[in-house]
DNA sequence: GAATTTATGTCAGTATTATTGACATATTTC
DNA sequence: GAAATATGTCAATAATACTGACATAAATTC
């Protein structure tokens, strides 16, 4: 580094930002990947005991948290294709684990339930997850759960902010 | 609701545990979903221009982070096959984004670093979550990020959390 | 009441990312 | 020289996603 070059320097420095800011951003990208990586790693495993997988998982647990869920809404929820939700969906309902029924309102519509089998697996695979989050809150203290949820929220897309908020604030119907 | 069965109130209480607590976990829960969701949506839309993947990216990223990687450090890592990471490093190679040389202490190794267009395209990826990053604490203040990641380093297997900061830790390199 | 729209279901074809198992090659270590 | 190690490769398979096309039933609109 030519050091009687400082327009260089003073170059490098506006397109860094302020470097502290920028090095702890990064880390939360990366603490986030690491996070998440393991976060859905409990629940693969005991989904494999039932030949299911994520998709499955995230039915399941959709369902179970809002009874009476269109697949519409859940299309909404999981940002999927009907194409790639059918085959999942119909093998949770052809084993037993959710419940469709015509709208009595507008027929056309099919209401998701859990059945008491389904109920009780989306509890096992959510206590693997709510566990890693009390770990974490007693490891950090129980102020820190509160900002972390804050936190989280900030990161969703500002568009789907309100629909997630109102899912994740949903009455538990789990127990 | 029965008043005069205070007994078995005791018994719903006593299976959810605190309800706060627990629906404060649930939150928690959903709220990473979401996040994560949005999170990674970013870059999938800007790798769609360059024909690449989540994979890809996620090979870039740590290549980029890492300079010197060699393809046991980054299969550790990812936590994939050898099988899995072949095709898509190779792709990541032969387009000129990343170059492998043979380590000169140990000839069998292969050492991995991002070429001037691979180090481009990671710095924008790079960005689009960081800004979301820095979206959020701007929103929530400086402190939360500093809680944020305390409690995602938490939420890391803990066998897994010391690796994972380093990584996380690493003197950036991208700039 | 006929035409259109909507909610869902389904088929076919394809892509990405992952797996396991088997085997090849080069290099290092014992 | 034999064994272990790091990487590369082939084949088969699976899970999860996509687009496009089309079918059906029910609701809505004209």
């Amino acid at each position: 580094m030519d050091m009687d070059e400082p327009a260089k320097q003073r170059v490098v420095l506006a397109h860094s930002e302020s470097t502290d800011e920028a090095q702890s951003l990064l880390e939360l990208v990366e603490l986030l990947f690491f996070a998440y990586r393991d976060f859905v790693g409990d629940p693969d495993r005991l989904l494999e005991d039932f030949g299911f997988g994520r998709a499955h998982h995230r039915v399941l647990h959709f369902v179970a948290r809002n009874p009476g869920l269109t697949i519409a809404n859940l299309l909404t929820i999981l940002k999927i294709t009907k194409q790639s939700l059918n085959p999942v969906l119909k093998e949770l309902i052809g084993k037993g684990y959710i419940i469709s029924r015509p709208g009595s309102d507008d027929r056309r519509q099919r209401h998701l339930f859990v059945s008491e089998r389904g109920k009780s697996l989306a509890q096992d695979l959510m206590s693997l997850q709510t566990r890693r989050m009390a770990r974490a809150t007693s490891e950090c203290g129980p102020e820190s759960a509160m900002v972390a949820r804050q936190f989280l929220a900030a990161m969703i897309e500002p568009s789907e902010r309100a629909e997630a908020l109102k899912i994740a604030a949903a009455q538990d119907r789990l127990r």
